[in-house]
Formats: structure tokens, C-alpha cells, sequence
DNA sequence: GTATACCTGTGACTTTTGTTACAAGCCTAT
DNA sequence: ATAGGCTTGTAACAAAAGTCACAGGTATAC
């Protein structure tokens, strides 16, 4: 995807903004594996995903939680946070399917949300639907128990009623080790609401 | 604390928008035990608490867990948010303290977003604090054993060394049952970090 | 093919957290 | 002073999650 072609998909209708945007925003390739944001590091710009993949995660020594998927149009709210303070990043971004990301200096963002008001609905609208959604994922991970979170999580990552993903990565999703991932699979196949296969799980409900 | 008080304790430059908040928010006063906010209402206003202390948080069938803290002069995030979509609440939000609270009508948020600077920033900030202030509950949720989520919260929310709460109370903050925090804390007082007292925890080491 | 890295299964055990049940202490209002 | 409600303690048990150790399967690259 080119800029011109990204910008012509979000909501933008200023002439002005559409321009500053191909200016001053570039367009940079990455490969499974690349680190796009490291923790504890500065965030210099806003990254959109034009397309790929990119999975924002929080790390301890032995474990990880995701925090949110980037996939195609999707825009990391860290850093669009940090495009009004300077700080240091909390999370890790981890590339998984080879993309392309704009990059956006936080300055024109920060400039933009005033000028611009197609702009500052889109930075509103981001941060309140990954505010409301952080909310959730809060209180059920207070709340529910681990196998409860993993049927649920694979039916909201099923195409088809198929989650093509290995335990393990399952495990840094899910913020858990792979073994218990793999027990918790197991019983769920034993009481027949799935099916393991290699590296594939086939669901056995409808959503 | 009136109106006037509190708009001239805010970072706000337009006169315009000081008369605007006089003359479409309203003062409400509530007593402790009252619901500011119910789980599943539609929100309308935004509310932003002048004094007192207001308690948000998600409850499930037997838990609670706490979102945030509203003190004097902060801003409920979450009806802000509510104030760029209609949608309902999934909070509950309960007055702890007696307290006043300001009360803005959604649509004036919204439009004052684009039309003040200084509101913009204001919201801007509301946002921008609050999320990052929940992703780092959410991995301290997924990685910390209660014992030293429970630590922590107490350093965190001690006066001169003494927190005044019962350990029902911190249970409902911690997303777990009174049992589990009495047992727990009766650990810590048996490894020397604090003296237990009725109502009462004095922690025995510095912050 | 075979080496290598990833992937899955699983038993045994530990730790953490939740549940149930009950006893007793403390505080406040009448 | 006493009744009722909140507060704390605690044992015993159950369930959930984490850890360790090892075995064997699968896929891919060379």
C-alpha cells in the first residue's frame, strides 16, 4: 500500500492535511522478527500499519501479555500516546507478518489534532476504543479463569471455526506458559468443544 | 467547591469557554453510598469530581475490581470517553467520600474539543493518562502474585506510613475475597513488612 | 536423508488463589 | 450494657495455575 492510497482509506477530508500527511510521514518495510518498538526506548513517531502484522506486548522475565494486534489501518495508541509527552515506551512491537508502517514525527500529530478536525476525531476515536477495550481485558483477566479467556480468545481469532496458531504462541498471548496452554487444550478436546491438530485448533462451536 | 473555583483551577485560557462551562455544566451533590454511575446506563454527562472520593470499578458476580480512584479535581475518563460515542456504561461508579460534581453534557465535550485549545489538551491528557496508567495495571494484573500486588498498593496508597483500610475494602480494590488479603497480609506482618491494626496497616519499610 | 528447530503431550509436584465454615473482637447507637 | 454490624483470624479443603523434566512428533533446510 502506498501513502496516497492509506490516506485515501482513513476518514480524512481536509485537502491541506492530506498533503502535510505525504510530506511529512514516510513509509518504512520490515521483515518478521523486527523489533519496530522496544521497551524503555523513546517513540519518536506515530507507526501505522499499512499492512502485516505487528504484535504489542508487555514482556516480565519468563512470560508476555499481549496488549493489542496491529493489523492493516491500525494504529498503535502507545505511541499516538506518546505523540503528546515525550516518554519511553512501556511495550515491546514485535513484527509477524512482513509489513509496511507510516511513520508520522509525534510533532505534526500533536499539531494536527487541533488544526485538523478529520484529524482529531481519528486520534479521539483511537484512543477511546483502545481505552474501552483495555477495559475489558482488564476485569477478564481479574475475573475469568485461564480456560474460559483461551475459548473465548480462539473464537474471536478463528476464521472458519480454525485457529491457526501453536501453543506456545498461544502462551504469549495469553500472558502464560506453553504447558499450561497445552493442558487447558487437551481438556477442552476431551470435552469435545475443539480439535488439536499440528500448529492448527478446530473449533467446535458456533460463535 | 463552586463552578468558578474550578474552572479557575484548570488550565484553561479561552473566556469564551470559561462562560461556556459556567453556563451548561451544573453542580450535583452526593452522599456516600450513592451511585454516580451504574453498570449498563447510558452515560450522558461528563462528570468531573470537585471533592469528595468516588470509587470506579467492575464487578462480577462475587468480585470487584477497582478502575480508578476519583479524588478532587479529577475527571472520570471513562464518561469522557462516552462522550464521543453513545454508549453505555460498563462501570459501576460509587461516592466513598461525600463529595460535589460537576457535570457537563456530552455534546458540549464533544464540540469544545476542536473549538478550545485548552480543552483539547485537557482531554487529550485525560485520555493519554489514563491508558497508560491501565496498561501498566493490566501487566502488574497478569504478572504479579496478589502477595506483592497487594504490597505495592498498600505503599502506593499509604499516608506517613499507615493505611486506614479494612481488608474487605482492599479486596474489592485487588479483584479478590477478604479471606485471601487477611491471609496475606497476616504473612507480611509475620515477615516483619507491616503491624496490623483494626482498620489500620503500618508499613515497616520506606518507599 | 538427516540435522535442527519447533511443536505437542504429559506426569508429578508446588505454589497460589478461592471457598467454606466458624469464632471472636471491636465499634457505635440506643 | 447490650445488640447488631462490621472486622479480623484461621483451619481445612478445593481448584487453578505455574514449574520441571522428559519423550516423541513434525516440518524444513541443507
Amino acid at each position: 500500500m502506498t501513502t496516497i492510497e492509506f490516506i485515501n482509506k482513513l476518514p480524512i477530508l481536509e485537502q491541506e492535511l492530506k498533503e502535510a500527511l505525504l510530506e511529512h510521514s514516510n513509509i518504512s518495510r520490515h521483515e518478521k522478527g523486527d523489533f519496530i518498538i522496544k521497551n524503555n526506548e523513546y517513540i519518536k513517531v506515530l507507526k501505522i500499519v499499512l499492512d502485516g502484522k505487528v504484535r504489542v506486548y508487555q514482556a516480565n522475565e519468563d512470560r508476555e501479555i499481549l496488549i493489542y494486534y496491529l493489523n492493516a489501518m491500525e494504529t498503535c495508541t502507545l505511541s499516538l500516546s506518546a505523540c503528546f509527552e515525550d516518554c519511553k515506551s512501556t511495550v515491546n512491537a514485535i513484527v509477524e507478518e512482513n509489513c509496511s508502517i507510516l511513520n508520522i514525527p509525534v510533532r505534526f500529530v500533536r499539531d494536527w489534532n487541533f488544526k485538523y478536525k478529520s484529524w482529531n476525531t481519528f486520534t479521539t476515536n483511537t484512543f477511546r476504543e483502545s481505552y474501552n477495550h483495555l477495559i475489558n481485558q482488564y476485569s477478564t483477566l481479574a475475573f475469568q479463569p485461564l480456560k474460559d479467556r483461551l475459548f473465548d480468545y480462539l473464537t474471536s481469532k478463528a476464521s472458519n471455526g480454525i485457529v491457526k496458531k501453536s501453543h506456545q504462541e498461544l502462551a504469549r498471548e495469553l500472558g502464560t506458559t506453553r504447558e499450561v496452554i497445552s493442558r487447558l487444550l487437551k481438556n477442552l478436546e476431551k470435552s469435545n468443544r475443539l480439535i488439536l491438530g499440528q500448529r492448527e485448533i478446530i473449533l467446535l462451536e458456533k460463535k
